[in-house]
RNA sequence: GGCCCAGUAGCUCAGCUGGAUAGAGCGUCGGCCUCCGAAGCCGAAGGUCGCAGAUUCGAAUUCUGCCUGGGUCACCA
């Protein structure tokens, strides 16, 4: 429909211009859906555009552009000129109808398209170090990673989720440590630290206490699934561990069983990972050995101090930053240059990091060093989100990650579920900060949640259903529709809007914002939950066999578009609440 | 202090490649059950788009300065 308008105007402007002798390229006009109702179905800026190019008045030139659509009757039913040059456009009626047999005859493909077929495109996201169980900045960045993920594949992406974890350094040192600390206190081996010493390391630190060695480092991983961690082995093997070296068992033993749960909230959320890389492969790989000498070769890396420094001044950075510590270890910074470089090496034509607002900073560093190994960096995409916050009854809910008590995906997950999880979380541009209702997400009540709002829309097209069996009438198939009988204006604007969702999810996906795929979902969901309700003047199954055929129709390519919709944001689908 | 993000209705936020009378949800107020799901629907009130300039036919949208909130500026990730 709008391809073939579009069509019809870039004729039309072609023409104008050629009579015009007035060479210049063709104006980028755009077709756009206006706001408002008595703006037509379509409105396009053309004339003003074109003002510039003819040097005319734009309102003279969209009248020439309405006596010309004039001509074309089978696509538009009234143009006219309106504002500073606008051309309104009228649809016939009739040429909606087509819609419905388009979406049933696509299905679940209705919205996707093939514009990006055969073109590879790796988003990584959430990963998060072992150290802990995901928090709510994960959270979102995993309902957004996801999401943006099934939007990419809907525009002919091959999509490969990816999560990188760094599992070499110093935070799993600690991590191990810590997990010992607790192990031995629980054997009486040791003192926890007091909670005075925990807020102020540097002050209040005491190397004993009553006696007994304090173990725990300052620095120390302090919530209570370490201590948990601890007793586990503590059943397993008695006081056998005791001369283990932190660093092994424990730190390993630790790791695996924090992942595993990380994994597994993930699963709840619906989320399952292609790939999963991290820092020791790429050590043992030599990896880091591999990038460190080629940047050495291209003269940005030198010694200072004891540590070895990437000369990222040189490729126009504000600083300089070290690749490996006086200690001989590696920052994150060399093994996230060499994990971008695998990427490439890998075949991803297109590389997007969905990472936290805390890591943006960071992100140039990595795509300059990429950049200097002569790889297409400008190929690397940033999508970067704020924090989450939650609010309680008007009230902001205290988190604090420092004293390990914040509130964790999975308890916000047992508390919510994760269809509305995961569509309050993806809500909200990214960039943009998200305050997690808590209220509103417990609330049941569909008319209010807007995570049911939109589930129940869809559960409603079967509830139709489930009454069309009852009354012995068949559902129309793509073959059988004949949506002619729909003429009410409210059918035509819920066919309008069904006939947007391409473009919406084309959109988002290019933009990366999967947060579109909420507002269009509740727009549709509120333009059929009312339809459905006046069951006096929207009656679907009728005595009027043309119009229930029609009808049922509607409410099965309703149920198509919201379908696939919730699938773009990873919600299910239900057939009945 | 430098850089990044945000500041739009009481609240939470869309809109931001410049376009017509700035939208949604929640909340508030007022109506409506002869109706396939009242687990509902309809309507209303509510705005100096942080402030001040600039650009132009036209700015919430672009530019500059300032204010406020958050992030970041480690040999932490």
């Amino acid at each position: 429909m709008r391809e073939k308008l579009q069509q019809t105007i870039a004729e039309i402007v072609r023409g104008l211009m050629d009579a015009s002798e007035k060479s210049a390229a063709l104006p980028d006009f755009a077709l756009e859906r206006p706001k408002r109702e008595a703006h037509g179905d379509f409105a396009c800026n053309a004339a003003m555009l074109l003002a510039g190019v003819l040097g005319e008045a734009p309102r003279d030139i969209a009248q020439r552009l309405v006596e010309a659509l004039s001509t074309c009757p089978e696509v538009v039913k009234r143009a006219e000129v309106a504002g500073p040059g606008f051309v309104n456009i009228w649809l016939a009626k009739e040429s909606w109808h087509g819609l419905l047999r388009r979406v049933l005859e696509e299905g679940a493909g209705y919205g996707n398209s093939a514009r990006r077929a055969g073109s590879r495109v790796q988003v990584e996201f959430v990963s998060a170090n072992p150290t802990g169980p995901l928090t709510l900045g994960h959270g979102r960045q995993a309902a957004l990673g996801d999401s943006l993920a099934r939007l990419l594949a809907a525009a002919g992406y091959e999509v490969t989720r990816e999560y990188y974890f760094n599992n070499a350094g110093r935070q799993m040192r600690i991590l191990g440590q810590s997990v010992k600390a607790r192990y031995l206190e629980q054997l009486g081996l040791a003192a926890p630290p007091p909670e005075e010493a925990l807020a102020d390391p540097e002050k209040a630190w005491q190397e004993e206490v009553d006696g007994l060695p304090v173990v725990f480092p300052p620095d120390g991983y302090r919530g209570d699934y370490i201590s948990g961690l601890a007793a586990r082995l503590r059943e397993e093997h008695a006081d056998s561990l005791v001369e283990e070296p932190a660093e092994e068992l424990f730190r390993e033993t630790a790791e695996s069983h924090i992942f595993g749960e990380i994994r597994k909230t993930l699963a709840d959320l619906g989320i399952h990972f292609d790939v999963y890389a991290n820092e020791k492969d790429l050590l043992k790989e030599g990896k880091l050995v591999e990038v460190m000498d080629d940047l050495r070769e291209r003269g940005l890396v030198y010694e200072f101090e004891g540590a070895t420094w990437l000369r990222s001044t040189e490729l126009g950075l504000d600083r300089d930053r070290v690749l490996l510590k006086s200690s001989g270890e590696p920052t994150y910074l060399l093994p996230d240059i060499a994990y971008h470089r695998e990427k490439f090496r890998r075949g991803f034509d297109r590389v997007i990091d969905v990472q936290g607002a805390d890591h943006k900073e960071q992100f140039p560093f990595v795509t300059a060093a990429v950049g200097a190994l002569d790889l297409p960096a400008e190929r690397i995409e940033l999508v970067m989100h704020q924090f989450v916050t939650l609010s309680e009854g008007g009230e902001q809910v205290k988190q604090s990650t420092r004293r390990a008590t914040y509130v964790t995906v999975d308890e916000l997950l047992a508390d919510v579920g994760p269809d509305v999880f995961r569509f309050f979380m993806v809500q909200r541009r990214a960039e943009s900060h998200l305050a997690f209702d808590l209220d509103l997400a417990r609330d049941t009540d569909w008319k209010k949640n807007p995570a049911y709002y939109v589930q129940y829309a869809h559960a409603r097209t079967h509830g139709i259903e489930r009454k069309a069996a009852e009354e012995g009438v068949g559902m129309p198939d793509a073959a059988s529709i004949n949506a002619d009988a729909l003429v009410l204006p409210e059918e035509i604007a819920i066919l309008r809007k069904l006939s947007d969702f391409p473009e919406v999810v084309g959109a988002a996906a290019e933009s990366h914002e999967p947060h579109h795929i909420c507002y269009y979902a509740q727009q549709l969901a509120g333009l059929w939950n009312p339809y459905l309700q006046d069951g006096v003047n929207h009656r679907v199954i009728s005595d009027d066999a043309p119009l229930t055929n029609a009808r049922l129709g509607l409410a099965l390519a309703v149920r198509v578009v919201l379908a696939n919709a919730l699938d773009l944001l990873g919600l299910s689908a239900p057939e009945r609440m």
